[in-house]
RNA sequence: GCCCGGGUGGCGGAAUUGGUAGACGCGCUGGAUUCAAAAUCCAGUACUGCAAGGUGUGCGGGUUCGAUUCCCGCCCCGGGUACCA
């Protein structure tokens, strides 16, 4: 019988499904593990080749760890909020659901051939309202919480009320936006719009006035994360700024417990340095520059309080709150203009032109806080407003950007280094002396960083600071494709509705653009209000702002429902919590996540802020989700080119002899191996029906080709189905790994796919004879094939562990050669082999294994084959003996021959003579087990 | 500019972390089998040289008995990031 991989794979597909084969109990008995991909957005393409790349590196895995022993919690789900859906419903009125749905289907089909190991009755989608219920719970807890520095974690905020009440903010130390101070008495003074005013600057999700991303394209506002060089990350439109009324969730106040816990991750250094450098620690001081009238103080932060005896003026951003009381009349016609010209420019405008220094001086002077000297006062739109107080001190000796600035303006240069040159350029590096600056002259930068903070706080003009980069988070969207807010207003406050009214269910609308008085499309809706009697959503005419509200009009950004979804797999269909806290102490954080390094300054920062604020409210009881990570590489298309010659001839590749050609994208479906299939070309488009070819010299058409990104346009894109249906699942899964390390981005070529399968059936023959008839061996086996399965069990445990998928693969092959050589048919060598190799190729394993006579289906949860050192004992070992470090020969000795046994041997050889030719050897390196070295 | 990766045959990539560079697969060459093809099997395949040999892991140095691996200085490619004070 010969491998039949459609029949095999048809049948145990149906069989796992049928069995329910990896559904999995929270069985506390067991140790557990967690393997989790990230879950993808089901989009109109489906799956190309390079999506499961990950997948099936986890769904190895996991299927190690069950043979290992373990309890495995293996899912997936569908992030199915999200743009396309909607702008697909824009175009054509198909409302986002149906299109979403039909995109899962699709993608499950697809998945589902590859034969992965998930448990689908946890599946999860973020468009749920099942699930979406919970994600509407979770925003309701951080707007119902604080952070407290104190304690150094999330707080309910009646506790900073019940602290109000008492004593006002004066002793709260908390993360905020609130600049003023007030009393209990104050505070009880307050109604109830200026109360809650307050306590939105508190608040962990809270509504402001911010400056925000806004993309006129899209009609929405954008993360940070999702703005790329001042455009839109989805469809590059270009983005401006704007203050808006927005939610925002306070992941400031997690800054610091952000950047320390990355320390205790198993990630790779490149995501854990991305992290780092989006939250932007920095650490110095901050200095109180008084103006020359002493009617305004000027706050600067700067990281250099060393180089403080070196400011020669100081750059207010064109937004300073102080701009205007600090221009006088002689310049305010130049400020208002700079500042107009400034606020017209975008972001992108502003980046682009990084290296024009502009800027303008106000009138004014402050007073240098030590010298007494006037210091010149300049607004310049390098400062931003949105980073420190806004404002720096500018030291041109030390900084760069400084001396730009100043040497543009004719502004002095002071010298504050000991004997450095600074007429070329500022002296950066943070060493040397610092000179001509009072009681710093004469000490290093770091002692004298220490002494000027020590003496600022003394004079109490400022105080050691630490600043970072990271910014609150955007949290609302002018969507209609995401979780609805469960918040109504009134009288312009947010209230946000009991959790045991949730969900909140999306409304139907007639259309999913913005109103035409630019409301978010929510706006669109007829029925969506709260009724606060009935606790329902209702009719929009009952709105009477007594009894039924208006409901908030934006959605939840596309990171909202994906910041948690790793908790709910472990609890799915739970009705009364997101996840009950006996099943969250049993699976705890995930042990692996594989997925792309793309999120990491998205997704996977913003999961971890969720998961501490769970953590804080004692809901988890772990505060990083994912502890080992591991980022698979872009699989990249091949693209086929054929190419035009100006006479609109088409040209072979090797016959192109330097002519002036146009190369031409061609579908990679009508090239196998380079070379053209010319009719399915001429059939592929009417304008190429008559294409007139100089072909090869033996008549073939042969392809140029190129490494790109896969894309429709490119038509590279290669899909699994047309590979599953040729090859097999199994020879995907092998092939796939082994076209590298998982890590790496590499090239999709398809030419090597027929080595992985040769492998698969060559495998199918060691468990057959010649007739094609079953053939197990009950005898003994060979010491021979006993050392080749045990370094194989060896040397898949290790790649294994290591994830080197790729070598596994090889070392497969190696096992089989080696077996088909030895023509070793035992069942003890080939049983393990199989459990071997079933994490890789599951189909064609279970096959064997039930033929074998093993229970059906049961392959997956027996038990990993274990090496055993004692077959490979060598009892003799062959020798490289080198020359001053350059092999000449080999010689097979005893394996337990001593060092001394060996130099003597090796000296008294011919070959070792001939090889000194008369001179006297004058040092010999002996390494048991690995190498002579003979030195000369 | 700065921060991470990476550079090994015609190609994808191996190399126990200082010990025989090029495993495994593709491709290519030759052969067997076949009426023929497919499939399968065998042999060869870094470069150079008739050969002994010589040269080879981006380039130039260094440490070492011995370096793809460690150190110093460059070059190139990929990813991230930036008037962040």
């Amino acid at each position: 019988m010969e491998y039949d991989f459609r029949e095999i794979e048809r049948k145990w597909r149906k069989f796992w499904a049928d069995n329910q084969v990896f559904k999995v109990e929270d069985n506390l008995a067991k140790p557990k593990y967690y393997v989790l991909d990230m879950f993808p957005y089901p989009s109109g393409a489906g799956l190309h080749v390079g999506h499961p790349l990950g997948y099936i590196a986890s769904d190895i895995y996991a299927r190690y760890k069950r043979l290992k022993g373990f309890n495995v919690l293996h899912p997936m789900g569908y992030d199915s909020f999200g743009l396309p859906a909607e702008q697909y419903a824009i175009q054509t009125g198909q409302h986002p659901e149906e299109t979403t749905k039909e995109n899962i289907l699709r993608y499950r089909d697809q998945m589902d051939q590859v034969g992965f190991s998930f448990d689908w009755s946890r599946e999860v989608r973020t468009s749920n309202p099942d699930y979406y219920k919970w994600t509407q719970w979770i925003f309701s807890q951080l707007f119902d919480c604080y952070y407290d520095e104190n304690q150094n974690k999330a707080v309910r905020i009646n506790q900073l009320i019940a602290e109000f009440n008492r004593a006002g903010n004066v002793n709260v130390k908390a993360t905020h936006d609130c600049d003023r101070v007030f009393s209990a008495q104050e505070w009880s003074g307050f109604n109830a719009t200026q109360k809650e005013a307050i306590l939105q600057q508190y608040r962990l999700a809270f509504l402001a006035d911010s400056w925000v991303n806004w993309c006129p394209a899209l009609g929405t506002v954008l993360a940070n994360d999702e703005v790329i060089n001042g455009l839109s990350e989805r469809g590059s439109h270009p983005v401006e700024q704007k203050l808006m009324r927005q939610w925002s969730m306070r992941i400031k106040a997690y800054a610091e417990r952000l950047l320390n816990g990355l320390e205790k991750l198993d990630w790779t250094d490149s995501i854990k340095d991305q992290q780092r450098n989006w939250i932007g620690k920095s650490q110095g001081c901050s200095v109180i520059f008084e103006t020359e009238d002493q009617q305004n103080s000027i706050e600067v932060f700067t990281t250099r309080p060393d180089t403080i005896f070196g400011v020669s003026f100081l750059v207010l951003a064109p937004e300073h709150p102080l701009v205007k009381s600090l221009t006088t009349a002689e310049f305010s016609e130049k400020a208002e203009e700079y500042i107009r010209v400034s606020s017209l420019k975008t972001e992108r405008d502003r980046q682009a032109n990084v290296k024009n220094i502009s800027g303008q001086f106000i009138g004014s002077y402050a007073v240098h806080p030590f010298t007494g000297e006037k210091v010149e006062l300049w607004i310049g739109d390098y400062v931003l407003a949105s980073y420190g107080t806004g404002a720096v001190m500018a030291v041109p000796c030390g900084d760069q950007r400084d001396w730009d600035f100043a040497r543009h303006f004719n502004i002095e240069i002071k010298n504050i280094f000991e004997s450095v040159d600074i007429s070329e350029g500022a002296h950066t590096e943070k060493e040397g002396k610092i000179a001509a600056s009072d009681f710093l002259t004469g000490m290093t930068v770091s002692d004298a960083m220490n002494a000027a903070i020590q003496k600022i706080e003394e004079k109490q003009i400022g105080k050691g600071k630490t600043n970072f980069r990271l910014r609150d988070a955007v949290f609302s969207r002018q969507r209609y494709w995401g979780e609805p807010f469960p918040v109504y207003y009134k009288e312009g406050l947010p209230h946000i509705i009991d959790a045991k009214y949730l969900p909140i269910e999306l409304p139907e609308v007639e259309k999913y653009l913005p109103t035409e008085d630019g409301k978010p499309p929510l706006g669109n809706a007829q029925v969506w209000a709260w009724d606060t009697v009935d606790n329902q959503v209702v009719d929009n005419i009952n709105i009477d702002n007594q009894t039924v509200f208006p409901l908030e009009l934006n959605t939840m950004p596309g990171w909202a429902g994906s910041s948690w979804y790793f908790l709910r797999y472990m609890d799915p269909h739970n009705h009364a919590e997101f996840v009950s806290k006996e099943k969250v102490d049993y699976w705890k954080n995930v042990d692996l996540y594989i997925g792309g390094s793309e999120h990491a300054t998205g997704h996977l920062l913003y999961a971890r802020f969720w998961t501490k604020f769970l953590y804080d409210l004692e809901y988890i009881s772990f505060d990083e989700p994912f502890q080992k990570m591991i980022n698979q590489g872009m699989i990249l298309g091949r693209s086929s080119f054929v190419y035009r010659l100006p006479n609109g001839k088409y040209v072979s590749y090797n016959q192109i002899n330097g002519q002036d050609v146009v190369p031409i994208h061609v579908d990679i479906s009508m090239v196998d191996n380079d070379k053209l299939d010319i009719e399915a070309f001429k059939n592929w488009r009417s304008d190429y029906a008559n294409a007139e070819f100089i072909l090869e010299e033996d008549g073939s058409y042969i392809c140029g080709h190129e490494v790109e990104k896969m894309s429709k346009s490119k038509f590279n894109v290669q899909t699994p189905d047309e590979l599953i249906e040729k090859f097999g699942a199994d020879t995907l899964r092998m092939y796939e790994m082994f076209l590298g390390p998982l890590e790496q981005s590499k090239p999709w070529d398809t030419k090597g796919i027929g080595g992985v399968h040769n492998f698969l059936r060559k495998l199918w023959r060691l468990f057959h004879d010649q007739e094609g008839n079953l053939m197990i061996l009950d005898d003994a086996p060979s010491a021979e094939s006993l050392k080749t399965l045990h370094k194989t069990i060896q040397k898949i445990t290790t790649d294994l562990e290591k994830f080197s998928f790729n070598t596994g693969v090889s070392n497969f092959m190696i096992c089989v050669n080696e077996l088909t050589e030895q023509k070793c048919h035992h069942r003890l060598v080939l049983r393990d082999l199989l459990l071997l190799l079933s994490p890789y190729a599951p189909h064609i394993t279970e096959e064997l294994w039930e033929k074998m006579g093993y229970e059906s289906g049961s392959i997956n949860f027996t038990a990993f084959p274990t090496f055993n050192p004692e077959y490979l004992v060598e009892s003799a070992f062959s020798y490289p003996v080198s020359f001053n470090g350059k092999v000449r020969f080999t010689v097979e000795l005893p394996a337990d021959m001593s060092k001394e046994d060996i130099e003597k041997h090796i000296l008294g050889l011919e070959q070792t003579q001939k090889q000194l030719d008369g001179n006297q050897p004058k040092k010999m390196i002996v390494v048991p087990g690995r190498i002579v070295n003979v030195v000369v």
